[in-house]
DNA sequence: AGAAGGCCCTGCGTGC
DNA sequence: TGCACGCAGGGCCTTC
């Protein structure tokens, strides 16, 4: 589920229970999820203090006094549960593979059932060195993303431009979502090869990507009321999607049938495309 | 070099 | 009610 907007929206979830905080405990309940996680993980949180956040693409980086950062994922099926500790809450969920508890007594778990997020602890000042995070792509809501850089970084490829939005090193953050939802937004069509993008389409694709993008991050802070409360869970809001998942409805450009016969959803690499085939070309 | 396909894992909805 | 199947928002590895 978690693509930049929701990532994003967990990372400001976390910073309000732990930033400035001490970690009273920490406990790692399973070291299996993508990768290994560093075995000296749950040691080296207990008794930090965490000094600020940072997303990159769809990683969370949680910065610790001392000068540790503590990576986050959280694959396709990774959400946060900030709650309250209470005496009969000890017990964990189930899938349930890290939980760490503030000196303000909130207690924050990761669950991840399919367990393709992942955990990692690296120098901060390295953070952009490692492994997962060299090769990412531009930050698209940052200012360096222009039509310049997505038109150069397209150039020659001759890969569907869905395909080629999922890439991080194109740019970061983007998912299947939100790629359908862009191009949607653009008026392109995601079988068109990414090599025919620049030019007058990649001119209504980034700035189609920012807005996306933005109004989802919108949509998830203001459901971020919600997570003040003891319960609240990180990792799901309520969006309107205008494309994605809503194969054979009309979308919000067409009348419908004759003249359109409504969202069409398409399979490219194994994954599900959703778009409208009389407006995106 | 770059692109397509398989695979990792669990849960859920659907149809029989 | 049970079961088989297809599908799921990510990303890595292998193959071609």
């Amino acid at each position: 589920m978690p693509e930049l907007p929701e990532v994003e929206t967990v990372m400001r979830g976390l910073a309000l229970r732990l930033e400035g905080r001490r970690i009273r405990a920490a406990a790692l309940l399973r070291g299996d999820l993508r990768r290994a996680i560093p075995s000296g993980l749950a040691a080296r949180l207990t008794g930090s203090t965490v000094i600020g956040f940072r997303r990159r693409g769809k990683y969370i980086l949680m910065r610790l006094a001392g000068g540790d950062s503590l990576l986050i994922h959280l694959g396709m099926s990774g959400r946060m549960a900030i709650r309250l500790q209470g005496p009969a809450e000890m017990d964990r969920e189930k899938h349930e593979h890290l939980i760490l508890e503030t000196d303000e007594g909130w207690r924050i778990g990761l669950i991840d059932p399919r367990r393709f997020g992942l955990l990692d602890l690296m120098p901060t000042a390295a953070e952009d060195a490692h492994v997962l995070l060299r090769d990412m792509g531009p930050e698209p809501l940052d200012e360096a993303f222009t039509v310049a850089v997505l038109s150069e970084a397209l150039r020659g490829r001759r890969t569907p431009i869905k395909a080629a939005l999922l890439d991080q090193r194109i740019v970061a953050g983007l998912g299947n979502i939100y790629v359908s939802e862009a191009l949607f937004r653009a008026g392109i069509s995601p079988r068109r090869l990414a090599g025919s993008v620049p030019g007058v389409r990649a001119q209504r694709l980034v700035p189609a990507i920012k807005a996306t993008l933005g109004e989802a991050i919108a949509a998830g802070g203001s459901s971020l009321r919600d997570y003040v409360q003891p319960d609240g869970e990180l990792g799901y809001f309520q969006h309107a999607w205008k494309v994605y998942g809503r194969a054979g409805m009309a979308c919000e450009r067409c009348p419908g049938p004759p003249g359109c016969a409504g969202v069409k959803r398409i399979v490219q690499a194994g994954r599900s495309t959703f778009f409208c085939p009389r407006t995106q070309l």
